[in-house]
Parts: C-alpha cells; sequence; structure tokens
DNA sequence: GTCTATACACAGATAGAC
DNA sequence: GTCTATCTGTGTATAGAC
C-alpha cells in the first residue's frame, strides 16, 4: 500500500480526537454545547500541540496557550480543570486512534509476511500522517502524572506485541527465522520510530515515508525471511 | 570486545567531564580553585542528571538543583550564570568525551566489518557507561539556544557519518553490498540510541549490552554482508 | 567561597462581570 | 459561554553578610 491509499481509507484525525475527548469528559467539561466544545477543543489541542512541540509542554504557559487557541484563559480553564489535563486527555485519546486504525488493518491480513509489511506500513502511515502528535507524546510521556505514564508504557508495548505475534507466527509456519523475538520487535519498533523522531532529517534529505516503509522492510526480510 | 573490557579501557568519564569544564570556563566561574571547582561542579553536573532525567530540566528548579546539590543558590550561581548555561556546558563537554573514545577505538580497525562492529559496540558501551547523560541529553536538546542545538545536531551527524563512511568504504571492497548507504546508517543509528532511550525495558527483560550488541551486529550483518 | 535573605517577574488558577 | 482582572505561590537571580 501507498501513503497517499491509506489516507483516503482513514477519517480524520484530529476530529475523532475532538470528539471522544468530548464524549468521554462530559461530566469534567463545564460547557454542554457539543458543537461549541468539538470546535473549541480542537483549537486548544492544535495550539498545545503547536507549542508544546515546538518548546515543550512544561515550557508553554497557559497564557501561551489562551493566545494561541484564541481563548481566553477563563475558557480554557472551562474545558480541562488543570494544565495537565489538557496533557492526559489528548494523549489518551491519541493513543485509542493508534490501536483502532493498527488492528482494523491488521485483521485484513493472514500471511506473516503480509502481515509484518503492513504492521511496518501502517505504523509509519500514521506516524507520518499524526507525526506532532507522535513527537509530542514521546517527548512529554515523562512528564505525566504515574497512572497516565503507565498507560503510555503499555501502549508502547502493546505495538511492540503486535510485531513479536507476528515474528513467532512467522516462525512457526517455517517462514521466518527462529531467534528472539521479542527483542527483534523491540529493534523494529525503535526504527520504526525513527521515522517520526527525526522527522526533519529524513524531510531534508527528501526521503518519504513509502521509500523508508521500504527500506526498512528488506532490512527486516535479510534477517527473518528463511 | 566485552563490555567490562571496554571499562578497562576508558578513563572515569565523569571526572573528565568536570576538569574539561573546568579549563574551559574558568574565566566564566567566579571561583579560581581548581579542586574546590571540579569537586562543586562534580555535585552541581550529577544532581542535574538525576533531578533533570527525572523530572526534566525545564521541571528542575535551582531550589531542587540547591538542594540537590547541597550547595546553596548563590553558590550556584558563583560557577555558572544561568540555569541554561548548566545545561550547555554539560551537554557540551560530553559530547566531547564520545567523540573522542569512538575516534580512539575506530582508529585501530581497518577491516569494514571489523570496524562495524567495533562502532556498534564502542557506541553501545559508551550509551550504557553514560546512559543516563545520553538519555537526558536526547530528551533536552530540544531546549537548548538555536547554537547549541545546532551543535547537537551536528554531534549526531557525525556519529551517523562515522557509520555511513563505514558502510561505503565495505561496498567499495566488495564485503558489504550495495544500498542507500545514508540510510542505512541511520537506522542503524535508531537502533544503537534505542538502547539508552529504553533501558528499562530492557533491564526488566534482563537483557544485557553485549548481548544487544550481538544482535544488532547480527541484524545489520544479515543486510549488508555480501 | 559560601551562605541567607530577598527582589521581582511570571506561573497556574479563580471570581465575577457581561 | 466567554471575558477581564486578580489572587497567590513559586520561579530565577542577586545583594551583601560571614
Amino acid at each position: 500500500m501507498k501513503y497517499s491509499e491509506f489516507l483516503k481509507l482513514i477519517p480524520d484525525s484530529k476530529i475523532d480526537i475532538c470528539r471522544a475527548a468530548f464524549l468521554e469528559h462530559k461530566d469534567k467539561i463545564q460547557i454542554k454545547k457539543e458543537a461549541v466544545v468539538i470546535k473549541n477543543l480542537e483549537k486548544i489541542f492544535d495550539a498545545t500541540l503547536k507549542i508544546g512541540v515546538s518548546k515543550g509542554f512544561q515550557a508553554m504557559t497557559m497564557r501561551d496557550l489562551s493566545a494561541g487557541s484564541g481563548l481566553s484563559m477563563g475558557a480554557l480553564y472551562s474545558y480541562f480543570s488543570s494544565k495537565d489535563e489538557i496533557l492526559s486527555v489528548y494523549l489518551g485519546q491519541g493513543r485509542k486512534i493508534v490501536k483502532q486504525v493498527l488492528e482494523a488493518f491488521l485483521v485484513k491480513e493472514n500471511d506473516p509476511v503480509a502481515k509484518l509489511e503492513t504492521v511496518i506500513q501502517i505504523h509509519l502511515f500514521l506516524t507520518e500522517k499524526m507525526h506532532q502528535w507522535f513527537y509530542f507524546s514521546y517527548m512529554e510521556a515523562k512528564n505525566l502524572n504515574p497512572e497516565e505514564m503507565e498507560k503510555s508504557i503499555q501502549s508502547e508495548l502493546y505495538t511492540e506485541k503486535l510485531v513479536s505475534d507476528i515474528l513467532i507466527e512467522g516462525y512457526k509456519k517455517n517462514i521466518f527465522k527462529d531467534g528472539d523475538h521479542v527483542l527483534g520487535a523491540s529493534v523494529i519498533k525503535a526504527m520504526l520510530q525513527d521515522w517520526y523522531l527525526k522527522r526533519g532529517k529524513y524531510a531534508r534529505r527528501k526521503i518519504g515515508v513509502d521509500h523508508y516503509a521500504q527500506f526498512i522492510m528488506a532490512f527486516v526480510s535479510a534477517f527473518y525471511l528463511v
């Protein structure tokens, strides 16, 4: 699959995140009109992402966020009771989207090689589409409260397990070589993450996501295909 | 080479960093006695690393640092004129050590395969020994001023170039396959960085640095050896 | 060389007008 | 539902005693 095809198959993640955040936090949000909330959550999350990526979430002040989102300080606090809550909600909703999309594409495949290619491609395509969110999520995870931090780690391990399960299945079917499949999944994950962690570098070198996906698949295949 | 042998071959990086920081910033530091400065720089850098890794440099206050280092606020400001200066100096000195050690080991090798193994091992061993410093450096690089940020990026690209040069040399000698060696070096670097970025994960799984180095070398060899 | 005490700015958060 | 004005705590940095 190409990235351009992937884009046509999935809905707009930005609005999904806002709607899901509204539904899940209805009781905590003081404003009641859905349309108003979603419109403003989008402004808040957009500004959080933009400022957070450029200077870090800790360094972003509520005044920065107020200026960036176009809402007053008072208005911000009628949507979230604290600065940290914005981070927790935003990261939590993003994680859900990632899980949903990965599973939706993986369930279509049966062959381990196709599954491996799919998980590599879809992970890269997702991080391409939501690259700022992923970067932000990675960099700010350590500033979460213990409970949310745990969820973040579990989310990481979940995608890693998707990969290791595929490697193990392929080994059992005599398509992949034997080896430490958990460690293998770990380094594959590292290569996938590099795509959004070093996005500027790859952009400067004019390397696109389709090319990167193909390269990673070749690299991994050389080691795993019998 | 094993990590245990590596440790015997290199001097104590902690004291090196402090001494180099003193020599290079003699004029900016108000205190003049070398022994006093080095002793206190060690306290300051140790505390910066410990607190910075756990809560991030931005979130670390000068009061935290004062408590953690055992020096008063006033004393801290007789060594550094601002909080940011501590970060710049500390990261800058660490980068020098990394460069020196990598070059010292690489110069001993001639064969591309041996060179590739050396750069993988020594990079991993260095990041094992200074793992907190590397993690800190990676996470805080984006908070540096533009000038220091540029140095940080250049340092990254420098180690990447060490790898790509080896791949290219090996290709010319018909030992390695052809391909995009810059992209190859990039993903190898990603795998090397994962070692210090996810240190907790590997520790929990009881994977040691020698085993990780051997695995990465096998992974890379499968793709590159003709 | 190191300390304590403090200046001053700015952060997160809230009250109450509109 | 959104705003402005403001409270209160805490941040970096410094002055001056010891």
